[in-house]
DNA sequence: CAGAATCCCCACCGATACTG
DNA sequence: CAGTATCGGTGGGGATTCTG
């Protein structure tokens, strides 16, 4: 019921404090899950296939307690505290992505792959693009324009995506990170798409995985 | 010896993959530590007092194995890989500032400090500084022009700092963050300060932790 | 079907004692 | 000083079961 004895750093020192919060296993991926808007429990089983049905309930009941995540009417949602992780995640993300040892050939959860998108995407070259990601079941809109990006769970309420892209999670990933065109994949099969095929490719080469070496200061 | 085991999140998120790395008890606190310079054994064990000396021994295994830490002359090192999680580490700071629970009474280390003030200093508004900060045994130089921060382990080494502070590290973190006047508490023989008064208190006026409340997108 | 409760097992954590 | 050895405790992983 209640966990008196959590493990604590015990130190004043914020990142430790932090690290109090969500440094448990999965209280991050957990929080990954979360971030484009409210998710069931198997919902959040389904992004999260290696957690457990008792850690993932006393996770949620920790970061319940915690401020982050809160009961709603679908499930679970975070909490303004819980939103504040974005900066984490996308340092971690950032600095993930250039460590050697990433297999993109294991499991990517539809919501792993929009957030990543929105890490590497290089806004500064972006163009003005409405485009729809089915990844598996789900579908998100995702509305670039110059210097700006943004991600929604669910089909564009306003306008229909002048471009679509469809298919397993993993095998959108590959579109999106890979080298190949986007005209040999889809050719392939491996995906679905439809749109104009130019600026579907000038899409996709919005995104690329650095590979390892430099890092960042200040 | 070796670690084959090794618990994975087995996903081909980024972030995932991050955490794979650093995502264990007490790796990024160490990473903290290592992050103004290299560190003995003995001194990262008295930077974390909470950790065991096993646990610690394995964690710097396991960062070599990965690439983030380094034996060096003197101890320890971060690699380019390691010296990279510094954002990750200062959005931690910056989002534990803003949660509840955070008692700045407990153990500070003084690498702790040193970057907990380089996470809340107000750039904008900082005038010219150069600072003495002896945290106990150890002896940092902060520089600070408008717009710009530095901090490196040990004295300066080209001026002498025109500011001095000096006492325990959780006795300095209380006049860097506290509300009490500079005045008020060198007087009362909480830390010691050497060099102009108006200087002094204008420094730490650049230094707050936020209360709770808001967060960040993008 | 959602999700809470319970079981067992093991890897990891934490503390102490010990060694070169 | 810089770790290693050992041992008990705990939290995580998996499966099963119960309830609404």
């Amino acid at each position: 019921m209640t966990y008196p004895g959590r493990r604590s750093y015990d130190e004043g020192c914020i990142a430790a404090h932090a690290l109090d919060l969500v440094g448990d296993r999965w209280a991050l991926l957990v929080v990954r899950e979360l971030m484009l808007g409210p998710r069931r429990f198997s919902d959040l089983r389904a992004g999260l296939p290696g957690v457990s049905a008792n850690v993932l309930a006393r996770r949620l009941e920790e970061m319940e307690a915690a401020g982050i995540v809160i009961p709603a009417a679908r499930g679970y949602a975070l909490t303004p505290a819980g939103e504040g992780l974005w900066p984490v995640i996308r340092a971690l993300a950032a600095w993930g992505a250039r460590q050697p040892g990433h297999d993109p050939a294991r499991f990517i959860s539809p919501t792993a792959l929009m957030l990543s998108m929105r890490v590497t995407c290089a806004r500064a070259r972006a163009g003005t693009h409405l485009v729809e990601m089915r990844a598996g079941e789900e579908i998100f809109t995702i509305a670039t324009a110059p210097g700006s990006y943004g991600v929604t769970r669910g089909p564009g309420r306003t306008a229909p995506a002048g471009l679509v892209f469809a298919g397993g999670t993993n095998a959108l990933a590959a579109a999106v990170y890979g080298a190949q065109p986007l005209a040999e994949v889809a050719a392939a099969g491996m995906i679905a798409f439809r749109g104009d095929a130019a600026e579907g490719q000038g899409f996709l080469d919005l995104f690329a995985l650095p590979p390892p070496q430099p890092a960042g200061s200040t």
